[in-house]
DNA sequence: AATGAATGAGATTTCATTCAT
DNA sequence: AATGAATGAAATCTCATTCAT
């Protein structure tokens, strides 16, 4: 039997705390090893290069946020207490790993080639709910449409936060987003 | 008189088209000057170095759209048909131009750092017009707060446009958009 | 008595395919490792490094290739049948073994240094079998001069079979080359 | 207007001597620029990479070759005297720039891929040669099996010479190749 | 015994910028 | 004035080899 990966975990949180710092493209791979405390090389045996590994982390800890998601809207039989429950699950997580969000946040834009197209997103969720709701009968409109308005509404508020526009933490700000939410919906 | 110079406007356009399509730590002098027809030396006659061309147009595009917004919001004098005379104002513009739209939208969190920081934003007139509507007993809230999910809602409609999961042109956004912010304001 | 090596010969195999087709330097430890459905390590179980790895392979089969010509030449005679009995030995291998072939055939231009300088080469049995023939009086000239171009009219033809400007099989051409290997010692 | 290329031929003369001494995969930009008195990003301005300097090179000195092996058939009208004149330019050119005629020789099987297709090389040039004379009745045969012939005799002779198992200068063996190849060809 | 992780050294290549003409 | 050549520094990545399990 081999020797375990020593390097793996450290290079991963490493990668993640730099590329959240100083984007994506001002962290080298230098930075990540000196932070993770192994070689560069170390970097090449477990993804086949930086950008595979900015991939790797994004589709993990994106799935990740979706699955909070998910746990959280199928937690839920009405659309208030959805929405309450989306809502509070992915600005604790704001408050509880500061990192993961603010990564899956600012990354998003600089990966649209790379990525799988087969990617199940958040977006996707919202809009199926949405679409779900529709033909419930309990609200009205285009499920996409919807689903933009409502997600740029939460991320956006989180994005004034993360710049200090808005005072944190994440959390307080659970309860009236979700009414916004919920004001945008116009649910019956 | 001096005669104008010639590289400048070229380069401008070429380094708009490139920053958008490839980002801007992913083009090069190089590719600026290729796509511009002129020198790599050029460049320099006109600004400073990289980083000021990309303030420069930064500062240039997202004054310009904060000048419609305010042009746009100054025409109107109610609440309602203010959110309808910017949102008009802006979507027309991802229409007709849309590289500057998008390179406002994609570039802004690669730049965080190299901004002045007293430049007026969008947020900031956004912002300020709540205050006002607040001041004046129209709505009720946080401004900041308010601002956020009004410019959320807005130009996330915008990038599922922008990525297709919504169907163009921006412009037929114009009133659903309007009347989704208006429900988020709550406005007497 | 101890096991056999299982890692040896899918290693020999790997590389020799390897070699072949992408040459020495173009192939990596990895590369070889990968092919032969073992650890990278193993090979070093085996050959002291890479460069013995490549000495011993291509010591191996140059001197199969070396004893194929003498057997061939040992079993006959006459000049003429000698000639067609070394043609064919090697244009057999080459359809029977056509990595073998090519390996030798390609590889020894980069591997001019890291050889043994003693080492016996099918040039010198050729050279040998022309002295003893200019010895006997069968043949004049210069053995080494004659001895070049019996064996660049030789491999040239296969070299054009190898890149398609010849059609294989090469067992085909044992006829028309050993004539024009005769045409050149012109012996009595 | 810009300053003139003052690195280009430098890189080209030490690309072509370290190429030959050291082989081409022994050879690194830092050889090659040291020995060239620039920066290593000098050669980047002028060729694509590496692999395209080794290709501009080859083609270049290959068709020098092939020029002078056209320009000396094309000065005789017999046979035998047109593959004199061929031998014999070629083999000067051996004796007065030594570094071209051994790169074309020794670099040619590290390239088949990297190389435009519809290449002419000197085989082509030998072929067809061998083809008219045979359209003519002058000899028979197949002339792609007699180019193979000819060529693989004519340039064994300057690889033994080369590797010193045939004493220099190239230009002796002038005559005797000449010869051996006309008792190849057989002709009338 | 055998693996796959880790590494140091070095390779190629890119880049924004300056320079010489 | 304007060009394209040249550059130093740094970036990414590769490689043969050694190490720890």
């Amino acid at each position: 039997m081999a020797r375990p990966p020593k390097a793996r975990e450290p290079l991963k949180i490493a990668a993640l705390e730099l590329f959240v710092e100083q984007g994506v493209h001002g962290t080298g791979i230098r930075d990540i090893a000196k932070h993770a405390g192994c070689s560069e090389a170390a970097l090449y045996r477990h993804w086949a290069n930086k950008e595979a590994l900015v991939a790797a982390l994004y589709i993990e800890h994106l799935t990740e946020v979706r699955s909070r998601i998910e746990t959280a809207l199928a937690s839920q039989d009405e659309l208030g207490a959805k929405m309450q429950a989306g809502c509070a699950a992915c600005y604790l997580l704001y408050d509880e790993q500061p990192l993961v969000f603010r990564f899956v946040l600012l990354v998003q834009h600089e990966l649209a080639k790379s990525l799988p197209t087969d990617l199940r997103m958040p977006q996707d969720v919202i809009t199926e709910i949405f679409a779900q709701q529709i033909a419930l009968g309990r609200i009205t409109g285009e499920p996409a449409l919807l689903a933009a308005a409502v997600i740029g509404l939460f991320l956006e508020t989180a994005i004034f936060v993360l710049y200090g526009r808005l005072p944190g933490p994440m959390s307080r700000y659970v309860e009236p987003v979700t009414k916004m939410v919920m004001r945008v919906l116009d649910a019956k």
